[in-house]
DNA sequence: GGGACGCTTGCACAGCTGTGCAACGCGCAA
DNA sequence: TTGCGCGTTGCACAGCTGTGCAAGCGTCCC
């Protein structure tokens, strides 16, 4: 099956060469690669006469040639399990569209739950030189952090907690801190929390910050965790938290999805006003939550804020192989609507 | 700025190479490349000398320099606009994971608006060699076509509507003649059709067909566009479509991210009932469409299998590069929940 | 007019691999 | 023992680029 594609019926149409643009504007190879190299010493004339046959024949350098002779592929992988769901997409294009500004080439790895595909993502990634790697946040692909960590390629990772590494976080914690304490002062007593069971960094310090922060102001705060962070995990949740006789009446949901679930169980199966009756607030501030139909108060984390950060960390990293890890922590900002207000300062609650 | 990344305070991590390999193993270089060739002519216990040599350095063939000899990259470029949004999104991911799996290399373009960023993204692809190129449907990047017509790589469009090109493509038109039919079969007689003007050849083909087969019936139709085909414009094709005195009683949305914003513009602000006063059918099957709030009925597209459909296109092009382009049309079943019911077979509306 | 200097340009090599061709060694048969 | 054949291995080249080095040439100044 492979084979077709590699099969050579015609022998793949060559591309033109410097060497087919020389000969036709009647230069040595070499001035040709110099007039494609900014600040090489070529005359203006030539440079002309050179550029002028290229345009002609289509000529354009051969990336593949100039990064196996400089080592660099400009190559960059993208790591992530399950892209095309929720925030993963949106960082992904955002990473993407960033990179390529840039000159970079974007891999999408989509990297798997089974072992093989583990292996032949890393086949290609680490076969194709590629220069550095950004692994997105989801379940963790260690293996790929142990190879790039001993091929000492430079590794950026968002969302996912690791040692000795460069990363780049939101501040899950003073959201949620923040959450707990503005649930509190709008007179709410009894919290709960609707996380996942995935474990991830992330979603674990969401949790650990809201329920400490909400203990500490002795409230009641109730947990349930789906099998998984998105809207199937989300009900499982929702089902958990509203079954018990003492109803909550604020959650935090650790995730857009996993709040959407929510909403969507209790107005329309337990039909509960929100957020007269509970009050949900989520995290990622996805498209959906400006919907008609959820209106969700939310906390936003831009996805083209978090990749132009995460590239810059790349190119600081590659500038200086040898310096010490560094871990970036950004700010989110809870975008108001309609499933939960704050007492706004001062203000009395309306 | 890029410079971070260009400079060299380390001279780049030299990977190890066959060389070393073959140093380490004390045979010649040749004898390490055969070692990695399938079907190459090498004593066992040389190979085996050599792979253990090769797992002892970490050694991973440079596919770089392979490709170079070969002329082979085994990168495929995903180009599409907005690839973070809607069904774009699942195809992207899917079509990811099957080029991995076949050992190819995904490269996401993210073609943005500006001719700048289409530029720098066609210098990467063609830069880097790419041996295929796939077209997600969305705003037409036309110059892409042409170039790679011209530099005869093979290209696969999904969605995108263009002559002597290998194409791949749900059957819109099929969809949207039966389910008008299916409309009046139930007793519609005002149908309504949310549309946009994006003028993606998916999305006038739907138009067309539905408007056609219902006038063909004798029913009305109404035809609002919004100005894009998301969220925002599924709002104002509803607030059109329902601001007439006389109000459909069916619409077909093109989308179902506009099916999205029909409903919830006709239940949130609207006070209408679905489907007891306005039947909606959408178009693509994502995952919300099954969420609680919606359970919309819509036409199933599996990103999946035109993901593999795409790859088996491009590989039987790349066998046969003369060969006549091939348009492909693949089914949408219609998958049924809550939003509209069709007449069952024989069975009265009930 | 001659020498020195600076800008251009070509040569050759490096970077890493796959493969045709020839050589080499070994086993087997005559 | 010699010759033949086959499996294995090394050499060398191709594929395409960037760049140090030296040579060439023109120009300017003394």
């Amino acid at each position: 099956m492979t084979d077709a594609l590699n099969g050579k019926p015609h022998p793949a149409p060559r591309f033109v060469s410097a060497r087919d643009v020389a000969e036709l504007a009647g230069v040595s190879r070499s001035a040709v690669s110099r007039a494609f190299t900014p600040g090489a010493s070529v005359a203006p004339e030539t440079r002309e006469k050179i550029m002028a046959a290229a345009a002609r024949l289509g000529y354009q350098v051969n990336d593949l040639a100039r990064g196996l002779l400089a080592n660099r592929s400009r190559i960059v992988g993208l790591v992530a399990t399950k892209p095309e769901v929720g925030f993963r997409a949106h960082l992904t294009a955002a990473l993407a569209a960033v990179l390529i500004r840039r000159g970079s080439v974007p891999v999408l790895i989509n990297a798997g739950e089974t072992d093989e595909e583990t292996e032949a993502a890393q086949r290609t990634l680490f076969g194709h030189r590629a220069e550095a790697v950004i692994v997105l946040s989801g379940s963790p692909p260690s293996s790929f952090i142990e190879l790039a960590r001993s091929n000492g390629l430079p590794l950026v990772a968002i969302g996912r907690e690791a040692t000795e590494i460069d990363l780049i976080q939101t501040d899950n914690p003073a959201a949620a801190r923040a959450l707990a304490g503005a649930f509190i002062e709008a007179g709410h007593k009894r919290l709960a929390f609707a996380g996942s069971e995935s474990g991830t960094p992330a979603i674990v310090e969401r949790e650990q910050a809201f329920v400490a922060e909400a203990t500490r102001h002795g409230a009641d705060v109730a947990v349930a965790r789906g099998p998984d962070t998105d809207y199937a995990g989300g009900l499982r949740a929702a089902e958990r938290l509203f079954a018990a006789a003492e109803r909550p009446s604020a959650v935090f949901a650790v995730n857009d999805l996993v709040a959407f679930a929510l909403i969507d169980h209790l107005k329309g199966r337990l039909g509960l006003r929100i957020p007269e009756d509970v009050a949900v607030v989520g995290f990622d501030d996805l498209p959906e939550a400006a919907w008609l139909g959820y209106r969700l108060t939310t906390f936003r984390q831009d996805p083209l804020d978090l990749a132009e950060r995460a590239v810059a960390l790349l190119e600081s990293r590659a500038a200086d192989p040898s310096a010490a890890p560094v871990s970036l922590r950004i700010e989110a900002r809870l975008m108001i609507r309609d499933t939960f207000r704050p007492v706004a300062d001062g203000a009395p609650a309306s």
